[in-house]
RNA sequence: GCCCAGGUGGCGGAACUGGUAGACGCAAGGGACUUAAAAUCCCUCGAUGCUUCGCAUUGUGCGGGUUCGAUUCCCGCCCUGGGCACCA
């Protein structure tokens, strides 16, 4: 595997030294430049799991093309690394090896940043910066108590999502399909106290703005708005029939008040066992209730259950009708969802519809489209779309859409409802039971209550001298020296929270840190996140187009609001890379079909990798890793590595300028040149087409072995073939740095690749001198004409129809008709 | 069920705003070099047919349509991947 191979090139010598260069010259380093255009390059900052994987080679490959591609363009380009460095595989790791986290984190981060080094990534590793350090996490508890301080962070007991593996409380958007996004075991639901975020404060701001995201894929921006989940309607408050008090519902669809047969409440909602008092339905309505709390726990995620619920006993009114209403408790209405209430128009909802047939409730059309009417009696399904109102009142005629707001405003009018938007996102739980995180700033005190860590006691250090237990318990609620404080407020004894904080909250705004790392006067220092942001190129995995993406962008708006950031969203462009795949499926190890990034890296090289990852699909699709592609990559760079070596002396000689005039051959090389890089620059510029372009500069690689062949019958011109050469070196730079490196200087120059411009291509070079014009009958190929570009359209008509091969299959008949497509083709109508 | 992607040779993938389908690479087959192998270089490579050095027919998931011309646009369907799924 390592052993020396003469034919092939040494890249393990060459790679070395252009990494030694580049980490030593800081040939990456940037810092603010007002005077200069910024470009922000971002990849999604790795968790320190232990070793890259190729998820990871793909990613930052793809960052790091586009980040040496826009220096190449002129850019001040910002290219930061850095480690999401709290979770819990360090905490689960440190248990079960009986280490420290702290530890386990600071080597595995170690570890992986030599391998990205040896991938020869562009970074400015001055900015690295790791989550896990107070420096870094001290100002996320600053925005924790200034949150804390604008009403956006509070508190509640309130049913969470518990994973029992990870001995911890989830976030909604953390739960996928009822598991664990991290462990995959299912989740149970728990009452417990918690900290939240108020991310539905900015809910209509996160919806309005996907709007904006002109840069981000469709599909995360449809995802977002689904997770958020605006609905626009009303509030209407029923009456009980008997005492006082309402059922209050929420509903899009206040134009179908009047079909309301029946009311429909949560199981767990507080007025079921209030209703059933004294109507001899308690026992019924008890069994009920637990009977459905304990099937929603049994409960596969995404299983279809049957509609099912029990009368209650009690009544409502409607007041719009004056209509007692039977009240029911039913297995499908959500407590979590508008007010746990619906009232049930069973002719216009489906879900009503099925439950008034299997309990033999009354069915009342009031919305009728165009055309037959709807018979209560024979209705299949319910109609949910809009039409005319009828049997309504005094809003009977009216078309669905004038009622919805003419009803909403007579509730809002009388007192009994007004209009509402409810969403389906939900605040953003961030407490964790577990270690390995930022302690939350927080403090009970029996005098005060709770009180927020004063800014000047900030940081709240995680304690490093601590026990872990087995059960996975976090050390913190029992280690008396980190609970155990005084009261900022009265000085009497209080006792910290214990709690750390969700590891999205450090990946929610590392990317604004990065501009201003060591910055100690404050979390983000102004002048250099005002330069910075937003970032310009986002790159990663789709499997965060709601979780990470969407915490990012309401932090973005929550530091703004704080007078942190002046930027509305953190990311302008994103780009969505697909997974790496091997054999048809995802890399696991118990599929066996893993992939190591350094068993690759000390077989081929770096280059090599970079360029298979990249010539193999496009980004957004999966890549089908292949072996004997990877094959494919290396010897495409050996072939480069020994035309520019076997000829050394003849490139050194070579004059730069090209001579006016050329022979054939140098002609067609210098003209394939030029296309060339017009065809690269076009794939490259805002497209990430990076298997095409690799594709083109192979062409160019092909073309330029052909025509200097020692058969070949003329010479090419030495500069001709000198500026193909450096060509192919420049364009292929952000793809394959170390190589094209080594070969710029060993045909003698002095400056670095690195520095150098991106080339401009001559349209007039790039020009062809002929044509083919495809000359079809009938649309079908029969011919093709040599022609010089731009000929005029009569000329191509008559040259065509002269053809040989023309006139042959055209058996006399005349031309009904002749279409020209100037340098394209001509089709001839018989 | 609903909403997105996608379906092109043996494989990964090209094809700009409708204009030569299959660039580039991999695999395969044949040849050159070599004592031999590796490496390298050259040639062939969608399918079918024929009077086989060339030509014809056919071909981009399936069925229709628009057009001089459709992988590309429109309608209907099938399959694969992803997301959402009682959200009132």
């Amino acid at each position: 595997m390592t052993t020396p191979d003469t034919t092939r090139y040494d890249f393990q010598a060459i790679e070395e030294k252009w990494r030694t260069h580049w980490l030593t010259n800081k040939s990456f380093k940037v810092s603010t430049d007002p005077g200069r255009k910024k470009y922000y390059l971002l990849e999604m900052f790795p968790y320190p799991s232990g070793r890259i994987h190729m998820g990871h080679v793909r990613n930052y490959t793809i960052g790091d093309v586009v980040a040496r591609y826009q220096r190449m363009r002129g850019m001040n380009v910002i290219h930061p690394m850095g480690w999401d460095a709290f979770g819990l595989p360090a905490e689960n790791a440190a248990i079960k090896h009986n280490t420290h986290p702290a530890k386990w984190t600071f080597e595995n981060i170690d570890y992986m940043k030599g391998q990205l080094q040896r991938m020869g990534l562009s970074y400015d590793w001055d900015r690295e910066l790791a989550t896990c350090t107070p420096e870094y996490y001290r100002w996320e508890q600053l925005f924790f108590t200034k949150m804390y301080e604008k009403g956006l962070v509070y508190q509640k007991v309130t049913t969470v999502n518990w994973c029992e593996t990870c001995q911890t409380v989830l976030a909604n958007e953390q739960v996928i399909d009822g598991t664990c996004w991290r462990c995959d075991q299912p989740v149970m639901p728990r009452e417990m106290n918690g900290w939240f975020f108020k991310i539905t404060a900015y809910a209509d701001e996160l919806l309005a703005d996907c709007d904006r995201l002109t840069g981000w894929p469709e599909k995360v921006l449809t995802m977002q708005r689904n997770w958020i989940g605006k609905s626009v309607g009303a509030e209407i408050n029923f009456p009980l029939a008997s005492g006082a008090g309402a059922l209050t519902i929420f509903t899009t669809r206040p134009d179908t008040v009047f079909g309301a047969t029946f009311m429909s409440v949560a199981p767990e909602h507080p007025l079921v066992v209030e209703l059933s008092r004294g109507t001899g339905q308690e026992a019924a309505v008890r069994e009920f209730v637990e009977r459905t709390r304990q099937e929603k726990q049994r409960r596969k995620p995404d299983e279809e259950v049957e509609k099912e619920g029990v009368f209650t006993g009690g009544y409502c009114v409607n007041p719009f009708t004056g209509d007692k209403l039977p009240v029911y408790a039913a297995n499908f209405v959500l407590m979590e969802y508008g007010t746990g209430a619906v009232m049930a128009v069973p002719a216009h909802d489906q879900r009503d519809f099925e439950f008034a047939r299997k309990y033999q409730l009354p069915i009342t059309v009031v919305v009728q489209p165009a055309g037959e009417p709807l018979d209560p009696g024979t209705m299949a399904a319910a109609h949910e779309g809009s039409g005319t109102l009828v049997a309504s009142g005094s809003f009977t005629s009216l078309d669905s859409q004038a009622a919805k707001k003419a009803i909403t405003d007579h509730a809002a009018k009388e007192g009994f409802g007004q209009g509402r938007t409810t969403y389906r996102l939900r605040d953003w739980g961030i407490s964790r039971q577990r270690y390995w995180g930022a302690p939350i700033p927080m403090l009970y005190c029996e005098q005060c209550g709770v009180q927020p860590v004063p800014e000047k006691d900030l940081p709240v250090t995680l304690p490093t001298d601590v026990q872990f237990e087995k059960s996975g318990k976090s050390p913190l609620h029992t280690l008396e020296s980190f609970y155990r404080t005084t009261c900022p407020k009265c000085g009497g004894e209080a006792r910290r929270e214990t709690d750390t904080m969700d590891t999205f909250v450090e990946s929610s705004w590392y990317f604004a840190r990065y501009a201003c790392p060591q910055f100690t006067d404050g979390p983000l220092e102004k002048q250099a996140v005002d330069y910075w942001l937003p970032v310009d190129q986002y790159i990663g995995g789709v499997e965060h187009a709601i979780l990470h993406l969407l915490y990012s962008r309401f932090f973005t708006k929550v530091l703004r609001d704080l007078g942190y950031l002046t930027v509305d969203e953190p990311f302008t462009n994103l780009l969505t890379q697909g997974m790496v795949i091997k054999d048809g499926s995802k890399m696991s190890k118990s599929k066996g079909n893993v992939v190591d990034p350094n068993e690759l890296i000390d077989r081929y090289g770096a280059d090599t990798v970079r360029l298979f990852s990249l010539f193999a699909a496009p980004p957004e699709r999966d890549l089908d890793w292949n072996d004997q592609g990877v094959e494919g990559a290396y010897r495409f760079l050996n072939r480069i590595y020994r035309f520019v070596n076997d000829r050394l002396a003849t490139l050194h000689a070579a004059p730069t300028a090209i001579p006016t005039e050329l022979n054939e051959a140098s002609r067609s090389l210098h003209r394939k040149t030029h296309q060339t890089i017009r065809k690269v620059s076009g794939d490259l510029d805002g497209k990430f087409h990076f298997n095409t372009a690799i594709s083109a500069v192979m062409e160019l690689t092909n073309t330029l072995f052909t025509l200097t062949a020692e058969e070949t019958k003329e010479a090419v011109e030495p500069a001709v073939a000198r500026a193909a050469v450096e060509t192919i070196l420049i364009l292929l730079s952000p793809m394959v740095p170390h190589l094209t490196a080594e070969l710029w200087q060993r045909i003698g120059h002095g400056e670095s690749l690195d520095g150098l411009p991106w080339p401009a291509f001559d349209p007039a070079a790039a020009k062809e001198e002929e044509l083919t014009i495809v000359v079809q009958i009938c649309g079908k190929v029969r011919s093709r004409l040599a022609v010089a570009p731009d000929t005029d359209e009569e000329q191509l008509r008559a040259l065509a129809l002269a053809d040989d091969k023309v006139q042959k299959f055209m058996e006399g008949k005349p031309a009904r008709k002749v279409i020209v497509v100037p340098n394209k083709l001509i089709n001839i109508v018989v």
